[in-house]
DNA sequence: GTAAATGATGAAACGCGTTTCATGTCAAAC
DNA sequence: GTTTGACATGAAACGCGTTTCATCATTTAC
């Protein structure tokens, strides 16, 4: 039940308000000073004999003055705004990617303004626009759905920084190198004796994915593996989508005896589910996470750390940095129970 | 290991870039008008002659224009910016309420910028700065360390939305009543012959933990339950935290026989490590969780739902309304095994 | 046929700082 | 005693749209 009480009406007190607001033009008579020496004052420029600089300070003081950050902007063509594309704000990765990346604003004195996109297009040109009107002085792209050529397209306004692999071009990035990772990931499997060996992902396409699938399909090529279609499972990525996948393994006549999961989340919901329909793990299903999240140290998943905070931390040094980098990040392999 | 390649110097870019910006003056040259009507047209305003608005029209598509948001900010006096404060990013209830919030933004044209504070007070305070500043329209406080007093001071520079219960200001608010909630739980507890009951919190301090202290303290008066001190813990806030309050618990002489635990997360955790230590939920050990998540329901715990995107929803919406509202959310009791 | 309403359009003011440039002062340098 | 460099300061240009106001052209109304 909703109980809403209206108190009061905002919109009479601002328009009062805005002939109160003091600007710089007025700190400057009050100070008998111009308005340069204002500035000066308030940017902490040399120059200023310390007598006119506290009288400017007291008159700052006395009216409550406060920068319209605007106008700076406008007059700066900076706005130490940096922009965070990302898809969701609820799944823990993002979650903690955009933590790495606010840490780092923090410490630089920049703002993050959020865009999520839920993989809509059309939100994430949106992103890019804005750069371009300089809203933002550049923009991190977490993830993203549009064409690498358009965000090319962009880069004149400013850095635009992925969290990807991407060859040959003046994009930065900070990523991990899923192709090898997702590797990795198989071989260990091949080893523990594994041949029939299944994988969940998000979505299909992306950049991440296509690496992952790239992988497999030269494992199952390197060891002369059947190819099944019905191993690659997509559209898994909360911890609810773990009943599903289990479900649509045992409608296989041959399932996979391991496999590959999104996340630690979706291997958590796995893993919960199994024991609900009393399936064995490892013996009957073995499953290697991604992410090394708290769940997965809990629920005992053997899992592929990565280090998001710091890919986080990297992406945003990157955003305010004129070099461009690559900048690739080492995932480990972290042996638990579920292989 | 990380591997870094410098590939290019943006900065030079950048200094040519800005000459070849178009602005409104060129763009009225170039199509012949004022630039009053380049305006006009760039703001669907009526009292364009579908000539000339397809004159400037043109002249846009030529030369790529792009208006400099800035100076929109600086003329019109708003951003079209909600700020919005929350202590962490990466916990599953700020992640779930950003999102609520970030969809009512995009559907009303609004961008957010995030500031992460830690709960720390002076980046509570540079949110509300940036109010003054006007470089956000209003400002959504999730969570918060600083005094309302202090609140209340930026209250004429735009409207500030939170998320617990105030009395009697000019705040607006959307939240559940923690006290009753809590005190539900408690009584629940109670009917099912549980005696001593204990309960985590986040942080000590904060009005929503002060709540739920009230509210157990009225309800141990009511029953006349002894007073423990020890059955409250508290910097209870993830998933790995739960195992440390098995461990507190295992350490008291006379430990609750229920829990009252702050998120599902936590909840989660001590689950988690109640079956590792073979304590048996809930003949040893009952609980109850907060929010509904997705992982109450795969571990089966009884938990109280808390419609956080609707929250997130309702916030938002309050932030751009002149309006001054409190809104009041339900919360349910979802009864299942862990009690 | 004239008054009134409506449509169109541009000049100029406004929002508000930052920064460059020209000018002036004063002390150290030779 | 004059040159030179460092220190100080203000006027003005600049960044760039939005909006008001005055003016003029058409319609519509009666």
């Amino acid at each position: 039940m909703i109980i809403l009480m209206i108190r009061n009406d905002y919109s009479k007190t601002t328009t009062l308000k805005v002939k109160f607001m003091t600007n710089i033009k007025d700190l400057a008579k009050m100070a008998n000073v111009s308005v340069s020496t204002v500035s000066r004052v308030l940017n902490n420029h040399p120059y200023v004999k310390e007598e006119k600089r506290l009288a400017v300070l007291e008159a700052i003081k006395k009216c409550n003055y406060q920068q319209n950050i605007n106008a700076v902007h406008l007059s700066k063509g900076k706005t130490q705004l940096v922009g965070v594309v990302l898809p969701f704000t609820d799944l823990p990765y993002f979650g903690q990617l955009l933590k790495g990346i606010a840490n780092q604003a923090l410490e630089h004195n920049y703002k993050l303004i959020i865009f999520q996109t839920n993989y809509i297009e059309s939100r994430e040109l949106e992103a890019l626009q804005m750069l371009k009107q300089k809203q933002i002085d550049s923009l991190i792209i977490c993830s993203r759905t549009c064409n690498l050529a358009l965000i090319q397209e962009y880069l004149s306004y400013g850095p635009i920084v992925l969290c990807e692999k991407v060859e040959d071009t003046h994009l930065a990035a900070t990523f991990v190198n899923h192709y090898q990772t997702f590797m990795k990931a198989l071989d260990y499997l091949y080893e523990k004796g594994h041949r029939r060996i299944g994988y969940t992902l998000g979505r299909k396409t992306g950049t991440n994915s296509h690496e992952r699938q790239s992988a497999y399909a030269d494992f199952i090529k390197k060891y002369q593996l059947p190819n099944n279609p019905d191993y690659i499972i997509t559209g898994c990525y909360h911890l609810e989508d773990g009943a599903q996948v289990v479900q649509s393994i045992q409608a296989m006549s041959d399932p996979p005896s391991a496999l590959l999961v999104t996340s630690d989340q979706v291997a958590a919901g796995i893993v919960a589910y199994c024991q609900n329909q009393q399936i064995a793990i490892p013996d009957e299903l073995a499953l290697i996470g991604f992410d090394n999240q708290p769940i997965a140290k809990m629920l005992g998943i053997t899992t592929i750390e990565i280090p998001i905070e710091e890919i986080g931390k990297s992406l945003f040094l990157q955003a305010i940095n004129e070099e461009i980098s690559s900048i690739e990040m080492e995932a480990k392999l972290i042996e638990r129970g579920t292989v």
